[in-house]
DNA sequence: ACGGTGGCCGGAAACGTTACCGTTCCTACA
DNA sequence: TGTAGGAACGGTAACGTTTCCGGCCACCGT
């Protein structure tokens, strides 16, 4: 552009070798105290700053990652969160954290994938954090490319070698058998599970639910629908079907909260109150809950703890280039609020609950 | 690494100059067919990828930008979807986006604001899209820097001269004016707006009602707000002082979203029903809506534009560096909803309310 | 037959750093 | 006094590209 100013400039101004400027600007420390002081003078008053790219080059390291998002049009609150916890750790390192969106289709084989350039390129990245809803021919296309990855496990779709990626969870399974479990000590028998068991996520927050059921002999139910685009119609709709039930059926436990916040809607539209009638949990404690009333009983995810157990992980794997995979799961956590009560409190009232804010 | 293969190994093995190869890969005319395909074919076999650290250092350009997100700890709906517009942009021309989260004190005097390094450093970075909330010392240290940078310009505080950068900005003065002539066409005229004047955005919210009320010749009436973590809550605590003013007040013009929520929770605990009693307006149609009940007539605000024009503003000042500082904006539309109604509706109405779903 | 022209291509400088290696000089110790 | 050793620093090769420049050769027109 205009006056661009190099080592080399700094080095002619002082008086002394490049070697010299960049051991001072790099800290080494067989630099004499004066030397130092004077280079660092010049460096003030030119205003010079390093050029990263050239530093780059030569240390054949990018101290860049990529968030890479994938089958997801929108960043939604949840993955927001978890971007959060990735910038936040990778800053602490000093390192860039690139953000993509991707699209492709599950089923092209993975020499055909056409990858974003970054991706694909050497030396603009140094590993890659794999978000969003991913497929199996996406994460071989990566493998090929031998570059450094990690993966958030709970929205991988397919038969992938779990052992041979390193990744990070949260405890869909554990947090569904806690809420599932409360609603046992809090006296329901008749306690649902609405999911669809076509999708592996809510399928283990299924099998939580069925671990916690069984454990104490009660009989399993499942009102399995389909999910396309709306987790919250479709609670509308399972609603419907839930009222059929009544009021044998004392409590719901829903495969997420947007699924949860549908049942409401639908539950509430119908005269069925909640807790009073039925009791409700959901799972991942969405920042939307806090508009709705009764709030919401749930289970808290630490999605940020997510983000930064990923950056984790990768920046390790950079470390150590032949760390033996490993899948980390982060805990969850039953949150209870207000949808949830012991049954049969409700039944035959008519009259307007009034619910408690906080 | 391991077996790393450059443009040499390449030019070597197909017995041709590099720079014959660099020609093919940069698509150059001046290559015959045969040469061309000669080197296509060994860079497949080799699995040849171009190192772009290399190729930004010689070209002086990084190929990329950066979102910062300042002074939020985290990325709300609304700035996960400016985001995303942003991402969506850069990818059509193949640029990167890095994502940052900066946190600075408002009062500390530019030249003392230490940047994030791939910002101060050199050929990191080619422009910046600066989000989130931010005051003018920040603006000022990045001017010096000299760096192409856009700025988004609701959360901006302080007398910034507007003239002297390039800005994108979303219509909430005229959103409001909009959805408060709504509210007067339908016949309300005890209307009052739920803002924080200390906040600029929300000023300029309260400045499109008072010119849709000035011009219809109805008197002003302000409840002003001091809004620091919670603007849900702000709107339950303001619900509060409503109550007082019932059955006269008619209509509430809230200044946003979140505080429209508190204010519909607030009024409900209190048996005021929206929108049978009072009508109820909000700001930028946030993804939380879709829970509640009845749901919120608002001003929609199309935040992946933002985004977009916050990125086809950068990469115009980066075509050319003496564009003029200009200042766009990107229109809104009224949504009208269910929580809006002509007055008087429901006065002395005691019944149940059916909501009507979607 | 010869000069001009243009297509094609190779060599090498450049981009701005870092790291290695060698040189100088000073001090300490025998 | 001579020498070993270490502190400080300069020169320069490398990193992997792109681009400029110049050379070669074939072809064409005179």
């Amino acid at each position: 552009m205009f006056e661009y100013v190099s080592i080399r400039d700094i080095a002619r101004r002082a008086g002394v070798g490049v070697s010299t400027v960049s051991r001072v600007l790099n800290d080494h420390p067989e630099t004499s105290q004066q030397t130092r002081e004077k280079v660092l003078r010049i460096i003030r008053e030119v205003n010079y700053r390093p050029n990263s790219r050239a530093r780059q080059l030569v240390k054949n390291t990018a101290e860049t990652i990529c968030f890479i998002l994938n089958n997801r049009d929108v960043i939604n609150p949840f993955h927001s969160r978890v971007l959060m916890g990735v910038a936040r750790y990778a800053r602490t390192l000093a390192k860039n954290v690139i953000f993509m969106q991707f699209d492709y289709p599950p089923d092209a084989p993975p020499n055909r994938l056409i990858l974003p350039p970054v991706i694909w390129e050497r030396g603009a990245l140094d590993g890659l954090v794999i978000a969003g809803t991913n497929y199996p021919n996406f994460i071989n296309a990566v493998k090929a490319l031998r570059i450094p990855f990690v993966v958030f496990g709970n929205n991988l779709f397919g038969d992938l070698q779990i052992r041979d990626l390193h990744s990070v969870w949260f405890d869909n399974e554990g947090g569904t058998r806690k809420s599932t479990e409360y609603l046992i000590e809090l006296g329901h028998q008749n306690i649902w599970c609405l999911v669809d068991t076509t999708k592996p996520w809510y399928r283990r927050c299924y099998d939580g639910y069925c671990q916690a059921m069984e454990q104490h002999q009660l009989r399993l139910h499942k009102l399995d629908v389909r999910i396309e685009d709306s987790p919250f119609n479709a609670g509308v709709e399972g609603a419907k079907q839930f009222l059929h039930l009544q009021p044998q059926l004392s409590a719901i436990v829903a495969g997420d909260d947007e699924i949860a916040l549908g049942v409401l809607s639908g539950l509430n539209q119908n005269g069925v109150r909640v807790p009073d009638d039925v009791s409700l949990v959901g799972f991942d404690d969405i920042e939307g809950l806090k508009f709705v009333r009764p709030l919401l009983t749930t289970v808290r995810v630490d999605k940020e703890k997510i983000g930064e157990e990923l950056a984790k992980l990768l920046f390790e794997l950079l470390q150590n280039r032949d760390l033996p995979p490993v899948k980390r799961t982060v805990s969850t956590e039953l949150l209870v609020r207000e949808s949830s009560a012991r049954p049969g409190r409700g039944l035959g009232s008519n009259g307007l609950s009034i619910e408690v804010v906080s």
